[in-house]
DNA sequence: AGCTCTTATGAATCATTGA
DNA sequence: GTCAATGATTCATAAGAGC
């Protein structure tokens, strides 16, 4: 396949990552946020790749997304193991040694606590609450913003935060970027503190059947911390397209991939309206008080 | 070195773990709890085993560790990589895989969330605030009192009696067609629920007793989750006792092993102290609400 | 607008049954 | 026997409905 100069930007592309991205050029996207398809023990089901084979299967495409991503990028991997045979897998573990093998760094492990796991009672176990984010590197010098994830100090604006509709933080990200707005003056007025490695989000209970594997705010938050506005971000198992709509909510440019036909053209309907939104806002000049 | 006959329980014994276990015999152990010393780049300080030395310092510990435990029992493993050279070290991964290699079972992995974890600022990371605790087992069938760490039910329902929801409903007579069970029971005046694989524990943020590596709460979390009073746990590194208080406190027998004489005095005052307060309570008939 | 109450459901896991 | 499908268990959250 022969490299393409430009990259598709804001767009999502059906196929498989590991061919696709073999047009990218080199060192082209900032950031590479992803949550590839889970292990299954289950042949059938789509992406269901055997445990076993889950490390042989990934490697390929690990190797691509190290050539495409640049020498100051970051790439976030959501992965959790399975339990087989009462036992947790180990092909995370190899993963993260396989990666390091290719030439990755893995700087840091975040924790995404869910805070509304799925339910279940089991004699041996309990409830699994959390996944891994695991960031990786090409350098040890690499874009961090930390400004843009801090948090305010105690619980006054939790409540807050929690009041405001999607519409609303959509607003709240365009009045954001162009730097106005008297709300966010005011919340900038109140102490701020860095995060720690641990998120704390709920996953997302849709009455509809567009379930995302994870909540917005997930990709949200490292989308805010390792890029800025007009940088590219890569899913490139993009699936219901969350990491895309967080993308284009912040002003940043996306490229999903994802081989099955019914994601894409989900994801492409849920990303003209945030585009759509976003256009009329910014072209009225509407202001939110 | 001769196989006793008799454990020391109730001790804290000055030595080497990897020799004293030697002594200890085969199936003995109901739950091995530790926190070992941390890989350290520098090399002077008590415990600064080398993170590229530190799997193959540990496996031999292992070893005994799986010989001397029931094969019911649990072994908790507390334990962090540190960051070396700007990279998560590998070496918990590997003491993972190499333990599996020895022949234990990998159950799980639960977080210890440090709600208030130490302050800090740097560059290209954020505050750690979390640390693994490995569950591993010898076969897959171990003793799990799950009912000992139950917790109030969230706020969610603060009704004191709950309604079931209609689909819960339908689920629930879908699955049983012989009526009413005795899992009704369980649905109606629930006020207490399970707990997750996600700890959240502050720790211990003293001056004097720099030493404690975690709070009292985290042993005494798996202690009554993993044995019932009378129980053997044993912690192979025990530093300044933790572990050994909370079986103290909760009848348990423990056995200490601590390499550093004054840790070991320093234990033995606090246990002195606990079991001087228990005796008095069990001899007076001092109830508590 | 603000509450409360109801309802649906989610990257789960284990035991049992069926092929 | 091995492997795949079905049933049983369970709780925090958000959207909707009602007041």
């Amino acid at each position: 396949m022969e490299v393409i100069k430009k990259l598709p930007t804001n767009k999502i592309i059906c196929g498989d990552c590991q061919h696709i991205i073999k047009s990218f050029p080199d060192n082209s996207i900032d950031l590479i946020m992803t949550s590839p398809p889970y292990a299954d023990s289950r042949k059938k089901t789509y992406g269901g790749i055997l445990p076993d084979e889950y490390p042989d299967w990934f490697f390929p495409k690990s190797a691509e997304f190290l050539r495409v991503l640049k020498p100051t990028g970051t790439f976030i991997l959501n992965i959790k193991e399975k339990v087989v045979d009462g036992q947790r897998h180990t092909y995370v573990l190899e993963i993260i040694l396989g990666m390091k093998k290719q030439g990755w760094l893995w700087t840091e492990e975040f924790i995404w606590h869910k805070k509304n796991c799925y339910p279940g009672k089991w004699p041996n176990r309990f409830r699994d609450a959390w996944e891994r984010c695991l960031q990786f590197n090409k350098e040890k010098k690499f874009n961090m913003y930390q400004d843009n994830v801090m948090l305010p100090v105690g619980s006054w604006s939790k409540t807050r935060l929690k009041k405001l509709g999607s519409m609303d933080k959509i607003r709240f990200e365009s009045q954001s970027k162009s730097g106005f707005g008297k709300n966010i003056a005011n919340w900038l007025d109140r102490d701020m503190v860095y995060p720690t490695n641990v998120l704390h989000l709920a996953t997302e209970c849709s009455y509809k059947d567009h379930s995302a594997p994870f909540p917005v705010e997930l990709p949200e938050w490292f989308i805010k911390l390792f890029t800025l506005e007009g940088d590219i971000v890569l899913d490139p198992f993009s699936g219901s397209g969350t990491s895309a709509l967080a993308a284009a909510r912040l002003g940043r440019n996306y490229i999903g991939i994802e081989i099955l036909e019914n994601y894409c053209e989900a994801s492409r309907n849920k990303l003209l309206n945030v585009e759509d939104t976003l256009f009329k806002i910014s072209s009225t000049g509407a202001k939110y008080d």
